[in-house]
DNA sequence: TCGATGGTTCGGTATCGGCCGAAGCGTCCG
DNA sequence: CGGACGCTTCGGCCGATACCGAACCATCGA
Protein backbone atom coordinates (compact mmCIF):
# COMPACT_ATOMS: atom_id res chain seq x y z
CA UNK A 1 0.00 0.00 0.00
CA UNK A 2 1.52 3.32 -1.04
CA UNK A 3 1.65 5.71 1.91
CA UNK A 4 -0.75 8.16 -0.27
CA UNK A 5 -3.51 5.31 0.05
CA UNK A 6 -3.15 4.87 3.64
CA UNK A 7 -3.42 8.68 4.30
CA UNK A 8 -6.95 8.37 2.34
CA UNK A 9 -7.58 5.26 4.67
CA UNK A 10 -7.46 7.16 7.61
CA UNK A 11 -9.14 10.32 6.90
CA UNK A 12 -12.10 8.10 5.59
CA UNK A 13 -11.80 6.26 9.01
CA UNK A 14 -12.38 9.56 10.99
CA UNK A 15 -14.51 11.09 8.47
CA UNK A 16 -17.51 8.39 9.47
CA UNK A 17 -19.82 10.37 11.14
CA UNK A 18 -20.57 7.37 14.24
CA UNK A 19 -16.72 6.35 14.41
CA UNK A 20 -15.93 10.66 14.75
CA UNK A 21 -18.55 10.71 17.47
CA UNK A 22 -16.82 7.36 19.45
CA UNK A 23 -13.12 9.64 18.69
CA UNK A 24 -14.72 12.53 20.27
CA UNK A 25 -15.68 10.75 23.37
CA UNK A 26 -12.13 9.32 24.03
CA UNK A 27 -10.33 12.65 23.13
CA UNK A 28 -9.57 13.39 26.80
CA UNK A 29 -7.83 10.19 26.88
CA UNK A 30 -9.72 8.05 28.69
CA UNK A 31 -11.12 4.42 28.35
CA UNK A 32 -14.26 3.37 27.06
CA UNK A 33 -16.54 0.27 26.74
CA UNK A 34 -18.02 -0.55 23.07
CA UNK A 35 -21.24 -0.18 24.93
CA UNK A 36 -20.76 3.21 26.00
CA UNK A 37 -19.01 4.41 22.45
CA UNK A 38 -22.27 3.20 20.91
CA UNK A 39 -24.14 4.62 22.94
CA UNK A 40 -22.50 8.49 22.60
CA UNK A 41 -22.76 7.98 19.05
CA UNK A 42 -26.50 6.77 18.65
CA UNK A 43 -26.21 3.03 17.32
CA UNK A 44 -26.30 -0.19 18.43
CA UNK A 45 -23.25 -1.93 19.94
CA UNK A 46 -23.07 -4.45 17.21
CA UNK A 47 -22.09 -1.72 14.52
CA UNK A 48 -20.11 0.03 17.14
CA UNK A 49 -17.99 -3.43 17.26
CA UNK A 50 -17.86 -3.42 13.63
CA UNK A 51 -16.34 0.17 13.98
CA UNK A 52 -13.61 -0.06 16.85
CA UNK A 53 -12.60 -3.18 15.16
CA UNK A 54 -11.63 -1.08 12.22
CA UNK A 55 -10.02 1.56 13.83
CA UNK A 56 -7.65 -0.78 15.87
CA UNK A 57 -6.83 -2.80 13.29
CA UNK A 58 -5.75 0.41 11.52
CA UNK A 59 -4.19 1.86 14.69
CA UNK A 60 -6.05 4.78 15.81
CA UNK A 61 -6.89 2.92 18.79
CA UNK A 62 -6.16 0.16 21.23
CA UNK A 63 -8.14 -2.22 23.27
CA UNK A 64 -7.44 -3.24 27.26
CA UNK A 65 -9.32 -6.63 28.03
CA UNK A 66 -10.23 -6.52 31.54
CA UNK A 67 -12.71 -9.10 32.54
CA UNK A 68 -15.88 -9.49 29.90
CA UNK A 69 -15.27 -5.53 29.19
CA UNK A 70 -12.71 -4.21 26.56
CA UNK A 71 -11.83 -0.60 27.25
CA UNK A 72 -11.29 1.63 23.99
CA UNK A 73 -9.10 4.12 23.78
CA UNK A 74 -7.25 6.24 21.58
CA UNK A 75 -3.66 4.87 20.32
CA UNK A 76 -1.74 8.10 20.98
CA UNK A 77 -1.23 11.65 21.64
CA UNK A 78 -0.62 11.90 17.94
CA UNK A 79 -4.05 10.37 16.95
CA UNK A 80 -5.80 13.41 19.44
CA UNK A 81 -3.15 16.06 17.59
CA UNK A 82 -4.51 15.19 14.39
CA UNK A 83 -8.10 15.41 15.52
CA UNK A 84 -7.10 18.85 17.05
CA UNK A 85 -5.76 19.77 14.12
CA UNK A 86 -8.58 18.74 11.64
CA UNK A 87 -11.33 20.49 14.19
CA UNK A 88 -8.86 23.83 13.18
CA UNK A 89 -9.83 23.56 9.76
CA UNK A 90 -13.29 23.14 10.61
CA UNK A 91 -13.76 26.03 12.24
CA UNK A 92 -11.47 28.05 10.27
CA UNK A 93 -13.02 26.73 7.31
CA UNK A 94 -16.60 27.62 8.47
CA UNK A 95 -18.66 29.03 5.27
CA UNK A 96 -19.49 32.72 6.32
CA UNK A 97 -22.67 31.85 5.30
CA UNK A 98 -24.25 29.37 7.41
CA UNK A 99 -23.72 30.78 11.15
CA UNK A 100 -21.63 28.66 13.65
CA UNK A 101 -24.94 27.29 15.26
CA UNK A 102 -23.63 26.45 18.52
CA UNK A 103 -25.91 24.34 20.05
CA UNK A 104 -26.37 24.36 23.97
CA UNK A 105 -24.17 21.45 24.70
CA UNK A 106 -21.61 23.60 22.76
CA UNK A 107 -21.33 26.09 24.89
CA UNK A 108 -19.99 24.57 27.86
CA UNK A 109 -17.14 23.02 25.18
CA UNK A 110 -16.12 26.45 24.25
CA UNK A 111 -15.73 27.87 27.89
CA UNK A 112 -13.58 25.27 29.12
CA UNK A 113 -12.59 21.39 28.16
CA UNK A 114 -9.89 18.49 28.55
CA UNK A 115 -8.16 18.06 24.85
CA UNK A 116 -6.39 14.85 25.31
CA UNK A 117 -3.73 15.57 27.82
CA UNK A 118 -4.41 19.72 28.32
CA UNK A 119 -7.09 22.14 28.65
CA UNK A 120 -8.89 23.93 25.54
CA UNK A 121 -11.39 26.41 24.86
CA UNK A 122 -12.04 29.80 26.60
CA UNK A 123 -10.40 29.14 30.00
CA UNK A 124 -7.23 28.02 28.10
CA UNK A 125 -6.92 30.88 25.82
CA UNK A 126 -7.50 33.33 28.74
CA UNK A 127 -4.51 31.64 30.77
CA UNK A 128 -2.07 31.19 28.17
CA UNK A 129 -2.92 35.10 27.41
CA UNK A 130 -2.38 35.52 31.04
CA UNK A 131 1.04 33.79 31.16
CA UNK A 132 1.93 36.28 27.88
CA UNK A 133 1.04 39.21 29.56
CA UNK A 134 3.15 38.54 32.55
CA UNK A 135 6.32 37.48 30.68
CA UNK A 136 6.44 33.69 31.29
CA UNK A 137 5.79 32.76 28.28
CA UNK A 138 6.16 33.64 24.51
CA UNK A 139 3.91 32.64 21.88
CA UNK A 140 3.34 33.00 18.30
CA UNK A 141 1.31 30.41 15.72
CA UNK A 142 4.19 28.45 15.39
CA UNK A 143 6.34 27.97 18.69
CA UNK A 144 6.50 28.36 22.25
CA UNK A 145 9.20 29.31 24.65
CA UNK A 146 9.51 29.82 28.70
CA UNK A 147 11.03 32.48 29.86
CA UNK A 148 13.56 32.58 32.78
CA UNK A 149 10.57 34.23 34.89
CA UNK A 150 8.32 31.78 33.57
CA UNK A 151 10.17 28.75 34.61
CA UNK A 152 10.39 30.03 37.98
CA UNK A 153 6.59 30.21 38.19
CA UNK A 154 6.63 27.00 36.97
CA UNK A 155 9.06 25.65 40.08
CA UNK A 156 6.76 27.86 42.36
CA UNK A 157 3.42 26.34 41.50
CA UNK A 158 5.22 22.76 41.82
CA UNK A 159 4.61 21.81 37.88
CA UNK A 160 6.65 20.56 35.62
CA UNK A 161 10.05 18.04 35.93
CA UNK A 162 12.98 20.26 35.14
CA UNK A 163 14.76 16.56 35.25
CA UNK A 164 13.77 15.89 31.29
CA UNK A 165 15.13 17.59 29.06
CA UNK A 166 15.50 21.46 27.94
CA UNK A 167 13.31 23.50 30.66
CA UNK A 168 12.79 25.89 27.66
CA UNK A 169 11.33 23.59 25.33
CA UNK A 170 8.40 23.32 27.08
CA UNK A 171 4.78 24.70 25.65
CA UNK A 172 3.44 23.93 22.21
CA UNK A 173 0.93 26.38 21.01
CA UNK A 174 -1.83 24.83 19.72
CA UNK A 175 -4.73 26.72 17.43
CA UNK A 176 -8.03 26.40 19.69
CA UNK A 177 -10.70 25.71 17.24
CA UNK A 178 -13.57 27.40 19.09
CA UNK A 179 -11.46 30.43 20.36
CA UNK A 180 -8.98 30.49 16.91
CA UNK A 181 -6.62 31.41 19.01
CA UNK A 182 -3.66 29.62 20.36
CA UNK A 183 -3.68 27.91 23.88
CA UNK A 184 -0.95 26.00 25.82
CA UNK A 185 0.42 22.25 24.28
CA UNK A 186 3.11 20.37 25.21
CA UNK A 187 4.45 19.44 28.73
CA UNK A 188 3.57 22.93 30.12
CA UNK A 189 -0.19 22.17 29.18
CA UNK A 190 -0.14 18.59 30.04
CA UNK A 191 1.02 19.43 33.53
CA UNK A 192 -1.09 22.42 33.79
CA UNK A 193 -4.37 20.15 33.18
CA UNK A 194 -3.12 17.66 35.39
CA UNK A 195 -2.77 20.30 38.56
CA UNK A 196 -6.00 22.06 37.60
CA UNK A 197 -7.45 18.99 38.68
CA UNK A 198 -5.28 17.98 41.11
CA UNK A 199 -6.12 20.55 43.29
CA UNK A 200 -9.85 21.00 42.54
CA UNK A 201 -9.35 23.89 41.00
CA UNK A 202 -11.72 22.34 38.10
CA UNK A 203 -14.31 19.80 37.88
CA UNK A 204 -15.58 17.49 34.90
CA UNK A 205 -19.20 18.10 33.73
CA UNK A 206 -20.99 14.98 33.58
CA UNK A 207 -19.31 12.57 31.53
CA UNK A 208 -18.28 15.17 28.78
CA UNK A 209 -14.86 16.62 28.16
CA UNK A 210 -16.46 19.98 29.31
CA UNK A 211 -15.64 21.12 32.92
CA UNK A 212 -16.31 23.73 34.73
CA UNK A 213 -13.97 25.83 37.67
CA UNK A 214 -15.03 25.10 41.54
CA UNK A 215 -14.98 28.53 43.67
CA UNK A 216 -11.55 27.05 44.81
CA UNK A 217 -10.65 27.37 41.18
CA UNK A 218 -11.87 30.72 40.59
CA UNK A 219 -9.68 32.07 43.45
CA UNK A 220 -6.78 30.40 42.55
CA UNK A 221 -7.03 31.39 38.71
CA UNK A 222 -7.52 35.00 39.61
CA UNK A 223 -4.87 34.97 42.35
CA UNK A 224 -1.94 33.06 40.12
CA UNK A 225 -3.13 34.29 36.98
CA UNK A 226 -5.04 37.51 37.45
CA UNK A 227 -7.80 36.12 35.84
CA UNK A 228 -11.70 36.26 36.43
CA UNK A 229 -13.35 32.64 35.27
CA UNK A 230 -16.84 33.94 36.20
CA UNK A 231 -16.46 36.65 33.27
CA UNK A 232 -15.53 33.33 30.95
CA UNK A 233 -18.99 31.93 30.02
CA UNK A 234 -20.71 35.19 29.02
CA UNK A 235 -17.40 36.10 26.86
CA UNK B 1 -24.81 21.93 11.93
CA UNK B 2 -22.74 20.66 15.02
CA UNK B 3 -18.81 21.13 15.45
CA UNK B 4 -18.62 17.43 15.21
CA UNK B 5 -20.33 17.01 12.16
CA UNK B 6 -18.45 19.21 10.61
CA UNK B 7 -15.15 17.91 11.60
CA UNK B 8 -16.56 14.36 10.03
CA UNK B 9 -16.95 16.47 6.72
CA UNK B 10 -14.12 17.46 6.35
CA UNK B 11 -12.34 14.60 7.66
CA UNK B 12 -14.77 12.27 5.34
CA UNK B 13 -13.45 14.77 1.80
CA UNK B 14 -9.90 14.47 2.62
CA UNK B 15 -10.78 10.54 3.12
CA UNK B 16 -11.73 9.73 -0.48
CA UNK B 17 -8.67 8.70 -2.35
CA UNK B 18 -8.88 10.58 -5.71
CA UNK B 19 -9.38 13.82 -3.31
CA UNK B 20 -6.65 13.16 -1.31
CA UNK B 21 -3.94 11.98 -4.69
CA UNK B 22 -5.40 16.18 -5.58
CA UNK B 23 -4.65 17.33 -2.16
CA UNK B 24 -1.10 16.02 -2.04
CA UNK B 25 -0.58 17.29 -5.32
CA UNK B 26 -0.71 20.87 -3.87
CA UNK B 27 0.69 20.22 -0.78
CA UNK B 28 3.85 22.05 -1.83
CA UNK B 29 2.04 24.91 -2.08
CA UNK B 30 1.76 25.21 -6.21
CA UNK B 31 -1.44 26.53 -7.81
CA UNK B 32 -2.62 23.44 -10.64
CA UNK B 33 -5.27 23.37 -13.00
CA UNK B 34 -8.41 21.10 -12.92
CA UNK B 35 -7.01 18.73 -15.58
CA UNK B 36 -3.61 18.85 -14.20
CA UNK B 37 -5.06 17.13 -10.93
CA UNK B 38 -7.42 15.30 -12.76
CA UNK B 39 -4.47 13.35 -14.63
CA UNK B 40 -2.54 13.13 -11.32
CA UNK B 41 -5.29 11.38 -9.48
CA UNK B 42 -6.09 9.30 -12.52
CA UNK B 43 -9.94 10.52 -13.34
CA UNK B 44 -11.57 11.63 -16.06
CA UNK B 45 -11.38 16.07 -15.50
CA UNK B 46 -15.70 15.99 -14.87
CA UNK B 47 -15.05 13.99 -12.10
CA UNK B 48 -12.28 16.06 -10.71
CA UNK B 49 -14.16 19.16 -11.17
CA UNK B 50 -16.91 17.49 -8.77
CA UNK B 51 -14.63 17.26 -6.26
CA UNK B 52 -12.75 20.91 -6.65
CA UNK B 53 -16.14 22.03 -6.11
CA UNK B 54 -16.99 20.42 -2.97
CA UNK B 55 -13.08 21.26 -1.57
CA UNK B 56 -13.81 24.66 -2.24
CA UNK B 57 -17.05 25.04 -0.81
CA UNK B 58 -15.84 23.41 2.21
CA UNK B 59 -13.35 26.05 2.27
CA UNK B 60 -9.92 23.75 1.98
CA UNK B 61 -9.01 24.94 -1.17
CA UNK B 62 -9.42 28.15 -3.15
CA UNK B 63 -9.67 28.98 -6.97
CA UNK B 64 -8.24 31.94 -9.01
CA UNK B 65 -9.53 32.62 -12.52
CA UNK B 66 -7.07 33.49 -14.72
CA UNK B 67 -8.05 33.56 -18.40
CA UNK B 68 -10.05 30.22 -19.31
CA UNK B 69 -7.87 28.33 -16.56
CA UNK B 70 -8.69 28.08 -12.90
CA UNK B 71 -5.52 27.69 -11.10
CA UNK B 72 -6.61 25.53 -7.71
CA UNK B 73 -4.29 26.06 -4.21
CA UNK B 74 -5.10 24.60 -0.48
CA UNK B 75 -6.82 27.30 1.09
CA UNK B 76 -4.35 28.08 4.18
CA UNK B 77 -1.35 26.44 5.93
CA UNK B 78 -3.65 24.72 8.51
CA UNK B 79 -4.71 22.62 5.71
CA UNK B 80 -1.03 21.81 5.55
CA UNK B 81 -0.46 20.97 8.92
CA UNK B 82 -4.04 19.00 9.24
CA UNK B 83 -2.41 16.69 6.36
CA UNK B 84 0.73 16.30 7.74
CA UNK B 85 -0.97 15.56 10.85
CA UNK B 86 -2.89 12.73 9.31
CA UNK B 87 0.41 11.19 7.67
CA UNK B 88 1.97 11.37 10.76
CA UNK B 89 -0.94 8.61 12.21
CA UNK B 90 -0.85 7.14 9.11
CA UNK B 91 2.77 6.16 9.43
CA UNK B 92 3.05 6.05 12.73
CA UNK B 93 0.06 3.41 12.96
CA UNK B 94 1.25 1.18 10.18
CA UNK B 95 0.50 -2.01 11.41
CA UNK B 96 4.03 -3.73 11.45
CA UNK B 97 2.86 -6.63 10.04
CA UNK B 98 2.64 -5.56 6.40
CA UNK B 99 6.08 -3.75 5.77
CA UNK B 100 5.91 -0.54 4.13
CA UNK B 101 5.99 -1.54 1.00
CA UNK B 102 7.59 1.71 -0.07
CA UNK B 103 7.40 2.33 -4.64
CA UNK B 104 10.09 3.77 -6.30
CA UNK B 105 7.99 7.18 -6.59
CA UNK B 106 8.63 7.03 -2.74
CA UNK B 107 12.41 6.62 -2.53
CA UNK B 108 12.59 10.62 -3.67
CA UNK B 109 9.53 11.68 -1.31
CA UNK B 110 11.45 10.02 1.55
CA UNK B 111 15.02 11.30 0.84
CA UNK B 112 13.70 15.37 0.49
CA UNK B 113 10.67 17.00 -0.20
CA UNK B 114 9.04 20.37 0.43
CA UNK B 115 5.79 20.20 3.38
CA UNK B 116 4.40 23.70 2.40
CA UNK B 117 6.41 25.77 3.37
CA UNK B 118 9.23 24.05 4.85
CA UNK B 119 11.44 21.08 3.83
CA UNK B 120 11.01 17.47 5.10
CA UNK B 121 12.48 14.08 4.35
CA UNK B 122 16.33 12.87 5.26
CA UNK B 123 17.27 16.18 4.56
CA UNK B 124 15.63 18.16 6.49
CA UNK B 125 15.81 15.85 9.53
CA UNK B 126 19.94 16.26 8.75
CA UNK B 127 19.51 19.87 8.70
CA UNK B 128 17.51 19.77 12.40
CA UNK B 129 20.10 17.24 13.49
CA UNK B 130 22.98 19.43 12.59
CA UNK B 131 21.59 22.48 13.77
CA UNK B 132 20.75 21.17 16.76
CA UNK B 133 24.52 19.69 17.17
CA UNK B 134 25.88 22.91 16.69
CA UNK B 135 23.75 24.42 19.19
CA UNK B 136 21.48 26.30 17.18
CA UNK B 137 18.17 25.26 17.81
CA UNK B 138 16.50 23.41 20.50
CA UNK B 139 13.94 20.92 19.42
CA UNK B 140 11.73 18.54 21.50
CA UNK B 141 8.61 16.57 19.92
CA UNK B 142 6.43 19.27 21.29
CA UNK B 143 8.34 22.77 20.48
CA UNK B 144 11.52 24.54 19.36
CA UNK B 145 13.36 27.84 20.13
CA UNK B 146 15.96 29.11 18.32
CA UNK B 147 19.26 30.29 20.67
CA UNK B 148 21.67 33.41 20.69
CA UNK B 149 23.88 31.51 18.50
CA UNK B 150 21.08 30.16 16.21
CA UNK B 151 20.24 33.53 15.63
CA UNK B 152 23.39 34.79 14.45
CA UNK B 153 23.57 32.45 11.96
CA UNK B 154 20.39 32.65 10.72
CA UNK B 155 21.50 36.69 10.43
CA UNK B 156 24.83 35.64 8.55
CA UNK B 157 22.90 33.47 5.83
CA UNK B 158 20.47 35.91 5.44
CA UNK B 159 17.51 34.58 6.58
CA UNK B 160 14.70 35.58 8.39
CA UNK B 161 13.45 39.33 9.34
CA UNK B 162 14.25 40.14 12.99
CA UNK B 163 11.69 43.20 12.53
CA UNK B 164 8.79 40.98 12.91
CA UNK B 165 8.06 39.32 16.38
CA UNK B 166 9.90 37.52 18.50
CA UNK B 167 13.29 36.79 17.19
CA UNK B 168 13.78 33.60 19.68
CA UNK B 169 9.86 32.13 18.72
CA UNK B 170 11.00 31.04 15.62
CA UNK B 171 11.21 27.46 14.65
CA UNK B 172 8.17 24.97 14.97
CA UNK B 173 8.88 21.01 15.14
CA UNK B 174 7.04 19.16 12.64
CA UNK B 175 7.07 15.64 12.88
CA UNK B 176 8.17 14.07 9.84
CA UNK B 177 5.91 11.24 8.78
CA UNK B 178 8.88 9.54 6.62
CA UNK B 179 11.60 9.67 9.01
CA UNK B 180 9.90 10.07 12.15
CA UNK B 181 11.57 13.06 13.46
CA UNK B 182 11.30 15.76 14.40
CA UNK B 183 12.39 18.87 11.15
CA UNK B 184 12.24 22.51 11.15
CA UNK B 185 9.02 23.91 10.46
CA UNK B 186 7.66 27.70 11.24
CA UNK B 187 8.77 31.13 9.75
CA UNK B 188 12.70 29.36 9.99
CA UNK B 189 11.72 26.11 8.43
CA UNK B 190 10.02 28.21 5.66
CA UNK B 191 12.85 30.71 5.16
CA UNK B 192 15.14 27.88 5.01
CA UNK B 193 13.31 26.56 2.18
CA UNK B 194 13.25 29.76 0.33
CA UNK B 195 16.67 29.66 0.97
CA UNK B 196 17.53 26.90 -0.62
CA UNK B 197 15.40 27.08 -3.56
CA UNK B 198 16.67 30.90 -3.99
CA UNK B 199 20.24 29.92 -4.19
CA UNK B 200 20.22 26.95 -5.95
CA UNK B 201 20.69 24.75 -3.35
CA UNK B 202 17.75 21.63 -4.56
CA UNK B 203 15.98 22.14 -7.75
CA UNK B 204 12.34 20.34 -7.90
CA UNK B 205 12.39 16.83 -9.25
CA UNK B 206 10.02 16.79 -12.27
CA UNK B 207 6.69 17.89 -10.88
CA UNK B 208 6.41 16.30 -7.98
CA UNK B 209 7.04 17.72 -4.08
CA UNK B 210 10.63 15.54 -4.01
CA UNK B 211 13.52 17.70 -4.42
CA UNK B 212 16.79 16.83 -5.55
CA UNK B 213 20.25 18.74 -3.81
CA UNK B 214 22.33 20.19 -6.76
CA UNK B 215 26.33 20.43 -6.83
CA UNK B 216 26.13 23.26 -5.48
CA UNK B 217 24.03 22.56 -2.67
CA UNK B 218 25.90 19.34 -1.84
CA UNK B 219 28.80 21.94 -0.59
CA UNK B 220 26.62 24.55 0.61
CA UNK B 221 25.14 22.11 2.79
CA UNK B 222 28.54 20.53 3.32
CA UNK B 223 29.91 24.14 4.32
CA UNK B 224 27.17 25.60 6.68
CA UNK B 225 25.82 22.74 8.17
CA UNK B 226 28.57 19.80 7.97
CA UNK B 227 26.57 17.40 6.74
CA UNK B 228 26.95 15.48 3.28
CA UNK B 229 23.83 15.01 1.03
CA UNK B 230 25.39 12.65 -1.15
CA UNK B 231 25.33 9.80 1.26
CA UNK B 232 21.44 10.48 1.96
CA UNK B 233 19.69 8.76 -0.44
CA UNK B 234 21.67 5.68 0.94
CA UNK B 235 20.67 5.92 4.48
C1' DT C 1 -17.16 34.84 -36.53
C1' DC C 2 -15.59 30.26 -35.97
C1' DG C 3 -13.15 26.16 -34.26
C1' DA C 4 -10.39 24.62 -30.35
C1' DT C 5 -9.61 24.11 -25.59
C1' DG C 6 -10.49 24.18 -20.50
C1' DG C 7 -14.09 23.63 -17.47
C1' DT C 8 -18.68 22.56 -15.64
C1' DT C 9 -23.45 20.46 -15.33
C1' DC C 10 -26.60 16.61 -15.90
C1' DG C 11 -28.30 11.86 -15.82
C1' DG C 12 -27.73 7.15 -15.12
C1' DT C 13 -25.14 3.21 -13.32
C1' DA C 14 -22.71 0.41 -10.09
C1' DT C 15 -20.28 -0.15 -6.10
C1' DC C 16 -19.27 0.48 -1.44
C1' DG C 17 -20.19 0.65 3.25
C1' DG C 18 -23.07 1.73 7.31
C1' DC C 19 -26.86 -0.15 9.64
C1' DC C 20 -29.66 -3.50 12.16
C1' DG C 21 -31.76 -8.33 13.48
C1' DA C 22 -30.49 -12.72 14.75
C1' DA C 23 -27.42 -15.85 16.43
C1' DG C 24 -23.03 -17.26 18.56
C1' DC C 25 -19.13 -16.87 21.90
C1' DG C 26 -16.88 -15.79 26.44
C1' DT C 27 -17.21 -14.03 31.38
C1' DC C 28 -19.33 -13.07 35.70
C1' DC C 29 -22.86 -14.03 39.38
C1' DG C 30 -26.37 -16.35 41.98
C1' DC D 1 -25.16 -25.00 36.42
C1' DG D 2 -28.20 -21.67 34.24
C1' DG D 3 -29.20 -17.10 33.36
C1' DA D 4 -27.58 -12.37 32.57
C1' DC D 5 -24.44 -9.45 30.43
C1' DG D 6 -20.87 -7.64 27.18
C1' DC D 7 -19.28 -8.22 22.91
C1' DT D 8 -18.66 -10.15 18.32
C1' DT D 9 -19.88 -12.44 13.77
C1' DC D 10 -23.02 -13.18 9.95
C1' DG D 11 -26.46 -12.01 6.43
C1' DG D 12 -29.23 -8.94 4.05
C1' DC D 13 -31.03 -4.33 3.21
C1' DC D 14 -30.51 0.31 1.56
C1' DG D 15 -28.94 4.90 1.02
C1' DA D 16 -24.96 7.55 -0.37
C1' DT D 17 -21.61 8.65 -3.70
C1' DA D 18 -17.80 8.08 -7.02
C1' DC D 19 -17.60 7.50 -11.73
C1' DC D 20 -18.21 8.29 -16.65
C1' DG D 21 -20.57 9.74 -21.27
C1' DA D 22 -22.71 13.39 -23.25
C1' DA D 23 -24.08 17.89 -23.65
C1' DC D 24 -23.32 22.70 -22.38
C1' DC D 25 -20.78 27.24 -21.17
C1' DA D 26 -16.76 30.37 -21.43
C1' DT D 27 -12.46 31.97 -23.16
C1' DC D 28 -8.69 32.22 -26.41
C1' DG D 29 -6.52 32.32 -31.10
C1' DA D 30 -7.12 32.87 -35.99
Amino acid sequence: MTSQARFAEIAALVGDPARASMLHALLDGRALTASELASVSGITPQTASGHLARLTEAGLMTVIKQGRHRYHRLASSNVAQMMESIMCVAAESQAPTRLPRTGPRDVALRTARTCYDHLAGALAVALADAMIDKGLVELSDDAGVVTERGAAFIAMLGLGDPSEGSKRVFCRPCLDWSERRPHLAGRMGSALRHHSFERGWIRRIGDSRAVTVTPKGQQAFREHFGIRTEDLAAG
